[in-house]
DNA sequence: GGGGTTATTTACCGCTAAGTACAGATATCT
DNA sequence: AGATATCTGTACTTAGCGGTAAATAACCCC
């Protein structure tokens, strides 16, 4: 599935990559937030003039969520894959590591978009605001569900708290996130990890 | 202390109340964060305009940094105070619950301004921004330091790696700051809470 | 090579941002 | 009362915002 546009065989041929031109978007919207990224800071980033901006992506808002859509679409990305792994335990182990690995990875901004994007803001980033928290929120629910899985499964003791035990490791997450914003390096946010499985029930 | 300019003898007296300005100041970039706040927003929520806002506190950014400075003498503040208890496990008890019940608070807007007011965000915010990150920082450094006296005194086990607890569990008060955000609520921030003791060393 | 189509460039729009000058209002001090 | 000092309200400045119109350039098809 193609984030952007599909080239048109007539007309005069795109100047730039657009998949190239939304990473570099998404560098700069994880850096500064949506509210504190200025449509000059992206057409410099990109490489490319308003008009061009507008002509591929829409608007400042849709060039976000599209750029947030390529942001979890990434091979590098953690979290779904962690889910299919067999047991609950090695879920939450997959998706903690994973976390400490890539929030402090100095290849790109630290953290996390989904969570640093647009969490205080202005009014006119509502809209994106909440599209945000809607991820935030389904990624929960689809721990949980795992979770519950896992009960049906006997990797989880029958009488485990689905929906606590997925929050609790999506606010240890979430928290990752901004400790990777602290400065904390991947070493340290591994120790985070290996701490948090602590509290994890093991199959009885 | 007073956070805010005391007030002269001569001159015509200040028709607004300085102390509870701020806090609607606090309010509205708790809300919106630092980028997401304007100046009209700030004067109309404290009831002012710009003149005496300018005169009476500098300009926007210094601002944020009293009103950041209110937030953190303000009686419903739990992360000093948690420090105080008698033992190690008592302090990090009382500072999850602390951050349970207050981060999810209906009275004022949900999460924590020093880990939202600036996160992501513009080179404009940059300054408070370092500021909000030194906040953050400190807090677990006290909090380090408070458990390497624990080991001393014997509440902690000698092994304990403190640095890492201090971070461990600041990872987790940060990551209940974007809970509370998601819309959980006070109990659901309680169990997590309670899951998160679950990991941590009692004594031996 | 010409017509149709699309992208790029430059210049601009209306609006709001943060911050301020200045005149008038209201207090204290002598 | 008068002088002095401070605050308030209106109106303003400069700069940048998100977004767009219109002319020009580059491509395909016939």
């Amino acid at each position: 599935m193609s984030v952007v546009s599909c080239t048109p065989s007539m007309g005069r041929p795109r100047a730039f990559d657009a998949e190239t031109a939304l990473e570099k978007a998404l560098d700069v919207f994880w850096r500064k937030g949506y509210d504190g990224t200025s449509l000059s800071d992206l057409t410099e980033a990109m490489g490319i003039n308003k008009p061009s901006l507008y002509a591929a992506f829409g608007n400042k808002e849709q060039l976000f969520l599209k750029a947030i859509e390529l942001y979890e679409s990434r091979p590098c990305s953690f979290f779904l894959p962690a889910l299919e792994k067999p047991t609950a335990y090695q879920v939450a182990e997959h998706m903690l590591y994973g976390a400490a690995m890539n929030m402090a990875d100095q290849a790109h901004p630290q953290g996390c978009v989904v969570v640093q994007g647009a969490l205080s803001c202005s009014e006119a980033a509502a809209t994106v605001k909440a599209a945000l928290l809607n991820r935030r929120v389904e990624g929960e629910q689809k721990l949980c569900a795992r979770f519950e899985q896992a009960k049906i499964d006997g990797d989880l003791p029958a009488n485990t708290d689905a929906e606590t035990l997925a929050r609790y490791l999506g606010t240890v997450l979430q928290g990752m996130a901004i400790q990777a914003n602290n400065g904390a390096s991947s070493e340290q946010l591994r120790q985070v990890a290996e701490m948090t499985l602590q509290a994890f029930p093991r199959k009885s």
